[in-house]
DNA sequence: GCATCATTGATACAGTCGTATCAAGCAACC
DNA sequence: GGTTGCTTGATACGACTGTATCAATGATGC
């Protein structure tokens, strides 16, 4: 509901422009504008005392970027109700910003999916790293090829959400190239890291396992351990059960010790 | 936009009701309307001679009843441009139906998703038991196994577009507890018939392969196809290289003959 | 001739969606 | 003081969504 009888400028008193779209205009000219902008500039300098220690960057440091923040928006939404329910408005909202914010960080919506995606690779390799760092031993080649492998499981709420999202985003991604694009870019070959890891072992137990491909061993356990995962998340199996099986399977490809 | 002024009834010219919502009226009463169904149905009657001999059900042999064929449009959209463009306006144009009967066949937009995945259960079910009755050599189990397995990969554009819809609908079930219900019921449980499978083979070929258990490998079997067939949609794999992990797996499974 | 049935046609409604537009806020430079 | 640039607030627009409403169609039985 547009104000009928607009009065005239803030400052001069002049009258104003009557735009149909967009905010309504308050002040007559940019120069009004300038001079409130000036006289509540003073007067904040006057009743704040000196400037004191202004924290520059304070909204940067205290949960990322806008951006950042945005982007976990869309991650929670997309956890908890779906990707087809993180319109920009619902994002906006659980990010704590308006609307306009988000068009303006991300120009569209297609553009704040792309990021969000781009943004949540990184955010789970960060994580993943710090879990691997966090092993009891390192050397200890089957515990390290269990983690690699649990990352894909939901065994907290954290995987758990995101294994939601990446699903999400693995369907549309089946009809939106840009966000396949990101997935076939960002995401390194996980299988590459499990056939070594299972070499080492072999090398490092009593003897290569006679007619053992590594390569094929990784492709189906990565393969196998995701479809796992998207059980459980869908009630299908129980964590327990997807550990039994995990474990027969790697005890049969490692080297007894 | 309306008829501003509206003319009689066609039949005995009487004013007629103004209904300000849905189809605009034409006749004045229930008797005007049947008084001109006869006209019409006498004249028809006279025209096309004898009833000659009327296909009763002719609209229902000639695609399946008319929710299969609603239920068709939604797995085609959802394959082509995944389920959130399978509004209700598109799926009745896809199916060459009117949005009322849409409407009226399943009730809301939930019933019709719910009832299309039914009916896709269904579907996939009956081409899969056609295809394995097409075996070559039906004592072969390694071949059976091998066909089970290949029903989750996208082989021809037809397993192709029922894995995409297949997965469109899983992840949304995540987030719909009635969807998940179907998924949950309907699916019978492959890895039993897999797990039969290996332990057939097993005792027809040489002997149980020591400490071999058929339903841990199974379960990494199933779910491992299931996640090749998504990395062979998402462009990630080749269907060779799939194959060619499949029949490193198999080769290691089954006893060699 | 009339009532009734399941089905379909023709709208209408209220809401949400992505996006666009114009102006204000704030700071820096001239 | 005036201008410029990046950021944000406050709308507005048009398209689309799911659903609801009322009437017509075709057929059957009384």
């Amino acid at each position: 509901m547009r104000d009928e009888n607009p009065v005239g400028c803030r400052v001069c008193g002049a009258p104003l422009a009557t735009a149909v779209r967009g905010r309504p205009p308050v002040y007559c000219s940019r120069g009004c504008q300038a001079k409130a902008y000036r006289r509540r500039a003073g007067a904040r300098g006057r009743a704040a005392a000196p400037p004191a220690a202004t924290e520059p960057t304070a909204p940067r440091t205290e949960g990322g970027s806008r951006r950042q923040q945005i982007a976990e928006a869309v991650w929670r939404i997309a956890a908890e109700r779906g990707l087809e329910a993180a319109s920009m408005r619902e994002v906006a909202a659980a990010a704590g910003v308006s609307l306009r914010v988000v068009q303006y960080h991300f120009g569209s919506k297609h553009g704040l999916l792309v990021a969000a995606l781009h943004l949540l690779h990184e955010e789970n390799e960060r994580r993943a790293r710090a879990r691997m760092a966090r092993l009891a031993d390192p050397a200890d080649l089957r515990a390290v090829l269990g983690a690699v492998l649990g990352e894909f499981l939901p065994l907290d709420e954290q995987r758990r959400r995101a294994l939601r999202v990446f699903v999400a985003y693995y369907v549309r991604s089946l009809n939106d190239p840009a966000l396949a694009e990101v997935f076939l870019h960002d995401a390194q070959p996980v299988e590459r890291l499990v056939a070594g890891l299972i070499r080492q072992a072999c090398a490092a137990g009593g003897g290569p396992a006679p007619g053992l491909d590594p390569e094929r061993e990784a492709d189906l356990l990565v393969s196998g351990v995701t479809g796992l995962g998207m059980d459980v998340l869908h009630g299908r199996r129980t964590l327990a059960d997807v550990r039994t099986t995990l474990d027969y399977h790697l005890d049969r490809i490692l080297p007894a010790r």
